[in-house]
RNA sequence: GGCCCGUUCGUCUAGGGGUUAGGACGCGUCCCUUUCACGGACGAAACACGGGUUCGAUUCCCGUACGGGCUACCA
């Protein structure tokens, strides 16, 4: 019978969740919600030196503002295998437990070297030009560990409460083989992987021993991780099998990166020219805050729609899903191998997408917020009758402000490049023939306005009119132009034409 | 450097032993439009290279190049 899916994501709290590690989740997720499993999140919290105050909140946050909600976990009330955050975890002797059963096994051993010795041994093997200097079955003998040391000195050591750390024993020689859902089957050698730390000095466990732990006791099915993770999956193996765990052991999934769009390597928040973070990260050692994809006007949906479409695809040419949609469509088979470079300009055609998708009253509430941050007031009709004029351009709320704010405040400047080109000498004439037309206009609305404008044209031939927008808008581009006027009102069309005209001859 | 993973338009990708190699973003042209967009139509744009295997390879295999990851008592 195959096992109940339960998969995790388990971050560490050393910073802000950047969209990496959101699409990580995402895929975790998706791939819990198809099956009908469970979706947990750990906090790796073995780090005591990298611990960043605000960053568990900030993962719980950003998950909750995607709609990723796990139903274990950290911030998420928690299941039947709390707790799930490490460090509490630890309090119960658990890694401990299962370090000493390697120990007794023979497949772990106490090593007591300082750093300092660590960096000599280093040092050491780089001016004897070895390749890759690490403690392994030929450099540890030569260190100081419960394999050289004489049994009675071990004991001394260990009594006397000497810093001490547990160490792997990984074979000399022996070919490791395992099969990733992604990949397919990977080879790796034994001498290319070290002796893993398994417990560090300060009695926490590692990454490599606790998550095997946690993942064995929390009856995780698959592990699914960034590719940053396939190098050390070998001496995961080996942990796993001198447990006597291989059965048990999770299927493997190393996901593909997401990449830097311009330039190399995975994305780095402090170069990107867009958003890394899903919300704002107020990192507590720095001054600035990074922005994220909520402040910058995504929408949730849009953020993970973009997310789930790198690195997986559904097999045909559809590109907009729902959450709901997604878990239905995902599939393992369907990732890439191969990293992807973020494109923030496709980012911005999703968010477009889905912004067309609201109502013209949605888009005038959402609006309204920061037109009432600049003092500005107008009526939900007029509201809704701005944006569903402005929707077809933007690709944020924000920007009807950006692209429309000379609708609510008049423009003293008019738009020069329009202006140098087509004002002549005889526009003023002709634009206070409009003037005086519009005037006349009793029932101010589109279609009236668009046939005394036609009117016009009949007696006295063509009148530009853009010229007519820049003169009242101040700018080039726009909306329809009649509704666009009949949305400003007769008064202030009037009022902006004539100003404009008082200042031109 | 070593090890591992990867490589289809600029980018995200579909496809897969015989295809006009498909879609999307972006870009360009045209249509609609006295403005601005949307929309529609069209276009430029890719199988990294070299060897095999094969009647035939972009597709399978091997090399090379390139890209990425890892190389901590960090995850």
């Amino acid at each position: 019978m195959e096992k109940r899916v339960r998969v995790r994501f388990a971050p560490s709290p050393t910073g802000g969740l950047h969209m990496g590690g959101v699409r990580t989740a995402l895929f975790n997720y998706l791939f819990a919600k198809k099956h009908g499993g469970d979706f947990i999140l750990r906090i790796e919290d073995t780090d005591q030196t990298r611990f960043v105050a605000g960053a568990e909140q900030y993962i719980v946050d950003a998950l909750t503002w995607c709609g990723i909600k796990p139903n274990e976990g950290v911030g998420f009330g928690d299941g039947p295998h709390a707790p799930y955050r490490q460090s509490e975890r630890k309090e119960s002797g658990i890694y401990a437990k299962y370090a000493q059963q390697l120990i007794d096994a023979g497949y772990a051993y106490y090593a007591f070297d300082s750093s300092e010795e660590l960096d000599e041994m280093r040092k050491r093997l780089e001016a004897a030009k070895v390749v890759a200097p690490q403690y392994n079955a030929v450099t540890r003998q030569n260190m100081r560990n419960s394999l050289t040391l004489p049994e009675d000195e071990v004991k001394r050591l260990l009594e006397s409460g000497a810093k001490y750390v547990v160490r792997l024993k990984v074979p000399r020689n022996e070919e490791i083989r395992f099969e990733d859902i992604i990949r397919g089957w990977v080879t790796v050698n034994s001498s290319q992987v070290d002796d893993k730390v398994l417990l560090k000095s300060d009695g926490m466990p590692t990454y490599h021993l606790a998550h095997i732990v946690d993942d064995i006791e929390m009856k995780i099915s698959h592990a699914v991780r960034g590719e940053e993770w396939l190098p050390s999956a070998p001496a995961h193996i080996l942990i796993y099998r001198y447990l006597g765990l291989e059965k048990e052991m999770p299927k493997l999934a190393h996901l593909p990166l997401i990449l830097n769009p311009d330039g190399n390597g995975k994305i780095s928040k402090r170069e990107a020219r867009f958003p890394v973070f899903p919300l704002s990260w107020q990192d507590p050692r720095e001054a600035m805050p990074y922005v994220g994809y909520k402040e910058s006007g995504y929408y949730p949906e849009a953020f993970v729609n973009i997310l789930a479409l790198l690195g997986w695809n559904p097999g045909n040419n559809e590109e907009l899903f729902s959450l709901d949609e997604l878990a239905a469509l995902f599939d393992f088979e369907r990732v890439n191998k191969s990293g992807a470079k973020f494109d923030p300009e496709k980012a911005k055609w999703f968010n477009q997408q889905y912004l067309r998708k609201h109502s013209d009253a949605d888009l005038a509430n959402a609006f309204k917020p920061l037109l009432h941050s600049k003092g500005i007031a107008r009526s939900d009709a007029f509201l809704a009758e701005f944006c569903r004029l402005m929707k077809e351009k933007v690709h944020f709320v924000h920007e009807f402000w950006e692209q429309g704010h000379y609708v609510f405040e008049a423009k003293e400047v008019l738009d020069e490049k329009v202006m140098a080109k087509k004002w002549n000498d005889k526009s003023k004439a002709l634009f206070t023939l409009v003037q005086d037309s519009f005037i006349t206009v009793s029932d101010w609305q589109t279609q009236v306005l668009h046939d005394t404008f036609e009117e016009l044209v009949k007696a006295h031939g063509k009148i530009d009119m853009q010229l007519l927008r820049v003169l009242i808008t101040g700018v080039a581009g726009g909306p329809q132009l009649f509704d666009l006027l009949a949305l400003l009102g007769k008064d202030e069309v009037l009022a902006r034409l004539g100003k404009s005209l008082g200042k031109l001859n």
